[in-house]
DNA sequence: CTTGACCTTCCAGCAACTGGAAGGTGTAGA
DNA sequence: TCTACACCTTCCAGTTGCTGGAAGGTCAAG
């Protein structure tokens, strides 16, 4: 099949599937008589598991990690679970961060529309607050 | 003061002050006979500005239009308020969806300890399942 | 007189793509 | 047969917000 239809049946874009074959994170395709790469099943389940993974926020090095040790015949599971464990509290940790963020643009917010808004450079303004921060 | 000093006064790296000169942020300051630069209280005041505002998540693009707004002495209040809003809605649909691959991530972990960790071709681990999503 | 802490510029790299130019290929319709 | 159009190819550059490092100048202390 062709690099159109491999998106079709994957949802990861032309472009996308070339770069991963550059990185060397997809094997590079046969090809047909007029250069077009043809990819067959293999590749679709091979990319099946990055796109998987990609979308959990696992990183292209730590996908390649995985993919090199099936490649090499050992079973990558227990690092997938490894992966799964930090990944999960990776993200727990930037979701405190964000929602400290955005409590703290709640609260300038607020304040903010208590502000005189034509305060170009007195202190009386949220940029002011901002600034502060 | 000396570009070290403007660092301990702001928090921000020297090599991140200059590149918010290389960018137009700050203003190119003045040098000393020596060729070091020399900063006044105003770049305290407007690199405080930028850091606070880089911690809420706001662009440097973003940033450099409210610093444009104060350099042609139009006070940039309202816009500033309209960025703390945008960045709010912004940061809570990316809680959201950090959440939602939080539960992935954990109910994956879940499902894949119930599965053989040594299969490497087969379909019976964590891997596969990560594919599936 | 040398060591060390500063400062300078410039170039390169990170992550994970994405956009666009310039050109080849294949097929359907007028 | 010509041509429009949708594919495909390679290669180069840009995105965001810095950060690292090389190669070199400056200045004060010991």
């Amino acid at each position: 099949m062709k690099i159109h239809e491999l998106t079709d049946r994957t949802g990861v874009p032309a472009k996308t599937i070339r770069y991963y074959e550059e990185i060397e994170l997809l094997p590079a395709p046969a090809r047909e008589p007029n250069g077009y790469r043809s990819y067959t099943d293999t590749d679709i389940d091979r990319l099946k598991l990055v796109a998987g993974a990609r979308r959990l926020d696992i990183s292209l090095p730590e996908i390649k990690e995985i993919l090199d040790m099936r490649d090499r015949d050992e079973a990558p599971c227990n690092r997938m679970l490894e992966l799964l464990e930090e990944k999960r509290s990776e993200i727990n940790k930037r979701i405190e961060e964000l929602k400290q963020i955005e409590l703290e643009l709640a609260g300038l917010y607020q304040l903010g529309l208590t502000f005189p808004t034509n305060d170009v450079e007195g202190k009386n303004c949220v940029c002011h607050l901002v600034s502060e921060s």
